[in-house]
DNA sequence: ATGAGGATCCTCT
DNA sequence: GAGGATCCTCATA
């Protein structure tokens, strides 16, 4: 395999639903361990009530509103990171989460990471264990994915057809249910299962 | 200063 | 399929 191209930061600079199907079949690396990206979400801003811009800039969020090409990494439920590509431009928000991908290299560190995974194609199945295939964490937030000294980097892949990127709800998600924003790789075994969002209150109207 | 609620994962049953 | 782990972030006060 010859030496892949690395994107750039204008052909992030898009509507993050462009730039989720952009980035099925991109390659993500960090040290030895390269992920292949089979499924991703798209989170607009301000507009977006699920999106962690929906309520405005606060300074966990404020990578999101800077140049596409950035990772925004965040901590979830105390223990847990996932990684964003920031895509759209400088103060509009808006991102895509990387939900799972399939090793393409490096499995024995992966593996060292993920003792609990039960098959190769568990490594990476779900953000927060993609993220620790990866080894990315807190560090990590706001890297340039498009410089080649980064130490995370994005790579074109081999692109995927079409007609093989399926769309569906966004995973764990109580809000805005009715956008399908996920989009994973048909037939991928890396991709994560749906599950519905959690206890969040339907306000009962009277 | 406080408290509620997570863009999840793992371990059980 | 359910429940717990675990701590950060933000809104409210």
């Amino acid at each position: 395999m010859s030496t892949p191209r690395q994107l750039t930061r204008a052909e992030l600079a898009i509507d993050p639903i462009d730039a989720a199907k952009l980035l099925l079949g991109c390659v993500l690396e960090a040290g030895d361990v390269r992920v292949r990206l089979a499924e991703v979400e798209a989170y607009r801003g301000i507009d977006d009530p699920a999106s962690h811009c929906y309520r405005g800039r606060t300074p966990r969020n404020e990578v999101m509103w800077g140049p596409a090409g950035h990772l925004y990494v965040y901590f979830v439920y105390g223990m847990h990171f996932c990684a964003n590509v920031v895509s759209l431009t400088d103060g509009v928000a808006g991102a895509v989460l990387l939900r799972a991908g399939e090793v393409v290299a490096g499995l024995d560190v992966a593996r060292s990471r993920r003792p609990a995974a039960r098959s190769d194609a568990e490594l990476a199945k779900g953000p927060a264990r993609l993220t620790s295939v990866l080894g990315l964490d807190r560090g990590d937030n706001g890297v340039d994915l498009t410089d080649p000294a980064s130490p995370v980097r994005l790579y074109a892949g081999d692109p995927v057809p079409p007609a093989s990127i399926l769309a569906g709800p966004r995973v764990g998600v109580a809000v805005a249910m009715e956008v399908p924003w996920r989009f994973w790789v048909d037939g991928s075994p890396a991709v994560s299962g749906y599950r519905r969002g959690g206890k969040r209150r339907v306000r009962t109207v009277r």
